[in-house]
DNA sequence: ATCCAGGATGTAT
DNA sequence: ATACATCATGGA
């Protein structure tokens, strides 16, 4: 087993890892205490997080403005990529519009990273998320994980992967709504399958320019507009992707009422640009978090 | 009981 | 292209 500490000072800008693994982008990550995300408890021990990543066990938990990880081999480079850890989150909020809403959210949670979950974990989980709460979708994520994923004993304790495309493919449609995921099984057993058998391949929407990234990716069955940007958002790296949920729509209505256009297509892009473009996405996250924890209320 | 939650799909217009 | 009903589940 190793050990090891990011330091703050490598980090460029804030590090704030319970609301980044807790804010709803990210259900690759779970807490070992089993609680949820409490904006208040800055106080006491940092929590645990872990995951099976490459078939090694991750621990994180924060540290001063850093990250204290265990694995059984170095995790750095991992996290570093995982956690957002390379972004400049100062050079971030510099290049974004100054908005009263937006500089509150920023304010509220500075610290928050956009994550880079692997691709598949992330995919099926948003395809979970349609008309789900956060507490929901995570527990269907460590449902699917006990079901179907490889159990991997570290220290005395067992944790499960994310199944494997190929694992998941397998699942019958009834298997999948025994775990309670309702109308979307039949959506993860195709796409798993899809992504098994290579009919479409993420390869090759990472190179694409935004727009057609995200037309490339709702071929995946139960994969919308919103979910796609969700994927090129916190899995693929696509910085300037705003996901259209509830939450940002209800906010566009009251606040930017201007960037309405009706339809996906055009509403994004004007909000995209309203945002500050590139990183408009780092700006839709923190709101996200920011109004879904009661903020600007 | 009714409404809603990080929506997508099939069908009719 | 856009409008609408339908799709499970559980918490408020």
């Amino acid at each position: 087993m190793e050990s090891g500490t990011i330091p703050a000072e490598t980090i460029p800008g804030a590090l704030d890892l319970g609301a980044t693994l807790e804010s709803g982008q990210s259900y690759f990550w779970n807490r070992a205490d089993g609680r949820m995300y409490d904006g208040e408890d800055s106080r006491g021990e940092s929590p645990w997080y872990w995951t099976v990543h490459r078939d090694e066990v991750i621990r994180v938990r924060q540290s001063g403005g850093g990250v204290e990880w265990e694995s059984t081999t170095d995790a750095e480079p991992a996290l570093r990529d995982l956690l957002g850890l390379e972004d400049d989150l100062d050079a971030i909020i510099e290049a974004t519009p100054s908005d009263e809403l937006i500089d509150a959210a920023y304010e509220s949670y500075r610290g928050l990273r956009i994550v880079r979950d692997p691709f598949f974990p992330c995919l099926i989980s948003f395809i979970c998320s349609a008309q789900m709460r956060v507490a929901r979708i995570f527990a269907m994520q460590t449902a699917l994980r006990e079901a179907y994923g490889e159990a991997i004993e570290t220290d005395g304790e067992t944790y499960h992967a994310f199944p494997t495309p190929a694992q998941l493919a397998a699942a019958s449609e009834a298997d999948l709504r025994e775990l309670k995921l309702g109308y979307r099984a039949p959506y993860v057993q195709r796409t798993a399958e899809m992504v098994a058998d290579g009919e479409a391949d993420p390869a090759d929407a990472e190179g694409l320019p935004y727009e057609e990234a995200r037309k490339y990716l709702t071929q995946f069955v139960g994969v919308g507009e919103k979910v796609a940007d969700c994927v090129l958002l916190f899995s693929l790296g696509y910085l300037e992707a705003v996901p259209l949920d509830t939450w940002i729509r209800s906010t566009i209505e009251e606040h930017f009422p201007e960037c309405d256009r009706g339809s996906y297509a055009e509403t994004s892009r004007a909000i995209r640009e309203r945002l500050g473009g590139q990183y408009a996405g780092y700006s839709q996250t923190y709101l996200f978090h920011y109004l879904r924890n009661g903020g600007g209320d």
